[in-house]
DNA sequence: ATAGTTAGCGTATTTTTTACGTTAACTTTG
DNA sequence: CAAAGTTAACGTAAAAAATACGCTAACTAT
């Protein structure tokens, strides 16, 4: 922020989600943000993890730049979702001081793009967004946030379960390789559903880019499951428009 | 634009893919842009309805004003459904000079919010937006326009058609009341394939929400149809979120 | 009267979903 | 080292939904 040589355009700026999956849990990664306002009070809460785009920045670029900028990761499932642009959005006192001691610049109203993003937490990626100040913090134990985040979240959850429902990525979260029931248990925890075991996996196998690996899990208290991969070009070779229409 | 007592925001816009139903096709409603550059190069072409956001102007607000300026139409079916932000894509030295000649500023970049709408074409909204240097165009018909909004348009009806696989959209572009076979022939316009009426039939009427209405067609030259309603109060009880995912 | 058209109901078949039962293969516990 | 606990993986039967058609009804235009 305020990097000399990088003129930010001070209207409108891009907020990621980013989801990870982790100890069956969904998580979000947010940023710490401490800071003492002009006022001697002192701010020490959490925000989405955004930016002001730069002067002659995409959208998508500020967004991948972004999240490039927290994680070290590149070419990483990345959406926008929506935008928020309520006049009153940046209204808090805390907010405002903070927006301009960070960029130098008196801002006013903002609209800010939201994207939502599916990361395999590593501990690479996880030791580099530490690094820089960020946390993963499960969904259900979000604190109240800076600006509209809150709100941002929400919605964004909300795209990322209806995506779920009707897209294969629920693999973005997970390793290359996985068993069925991560799978599963990815999908009860971001659905909020249980799911009955033996017709998720009917379901899922049907589908032909599952492509089972020779590997089996090792030291687990039961029998070992196979490991799984996604294959997306199967998935894009067998991918049909479904005409149906269900409402 | 550029009314005295309503300062403009210069950097964010909202347009509106406006879709209506007319004679068995899809339409969108275009704006008739006419105007004479500087150079004298005279400019006729068309834009998609949008205005530049005022000052502490909500964006849903900014879009629902430009719709009810356009048509007269209020509590319109109005869904934000992506955002345009290339730094290039107002880069057309004629798009550039009509910017600047309507709104009195120096336009430089601009972010749009794109919202689409369903909206029922009626004598009396097609001859508002009539007045108001518009037209219905059919979707297949749509020339080169300003700006990016062959891209935006694209763009919307994708939405359009992913929506309408999923929930009940398809009468916010119908009259009140309607034949099954206009709701038909509806979504084979807008999802681009043909439907088995019988199993059409089926489906829909399984759906308690279709109100049948005593009311039959009059004076078409084959066995004429009841028409039905729909009841969105039946429709919002007894949905249910399907847990099954598709892909 | 007849031809042409869409409405509206039905039936048979296939596919998908749902609800469970059961054995297999591993670790942990006593 | 046997027994208990756990999840994997395969199956089966029934219900529900989707698909592919056949057919008669009711109107207008000729």
């Amino acid at each position: 922020m305020n990097v000399p040589g990088r003129e930010i355009n001070p209207h409108i700026s891009v907020d990621c989600v980013i989801f990870g999956f982790s100890t069956n849990q969904l998580k979000v990664l947010l940023i710490k943000r401490a800071h003492t306002g002009p006022s001697g009070k002192r701010i020490k809460d959490h925000k989405l993890p955004g930016d002001f785009i730069t002067i002659n920045e995409d959208l998508d670029l500020a967004a991948s730049r972004t999240l490039e900028e927290l994680t070290g990761l590149k070419d990483i499932y990345l959406q926008q979702f929506a935008f928020f642009g309520r006049p009153g959005r940046i209204s808090n006192r805390v907010d405002i001081d903070w927006l301009n001691a960070t960029t130098g610049h008196e801002i006013q109203r903002v609209v800010t793009a939201a994207y939502y993003s599916l990361i395999n937490i590593t501990e690479t990626n996880s030791d580099f967004a530490i690094k820089n100040n960020a946390a993963w913090i499960d969904i259900q134990q979000v604190p109240d946030l800076a600006f509209d985040h809150d709100t941002i979240i929400a919605n964004g959850l909300k795209h990322l379960q209806k995506t779920l429902r009707n897209e294969p990525i629920g693999f973005e979260l997970l390793p290359e390789k996985f068993t069925i029931r991560e799978l599963q248990s990815l999908y009860e925890v971001i659905l909020g559903c249980a799911l009955d075991n033996r017709n998720f996996r009917k379901k899922i196998l049907k589908s032909k880019y599952m492509v089972q690996l020779e590997e089996k899990q090792s030291g687990v208290a039961h029998k070992p499951a196979y490991y799984y991969r996604f294959d997306r070009n199967i998935y894009e070779k067998h991918k049909k428009e479904s005409l149906g229409f269900n409402f």
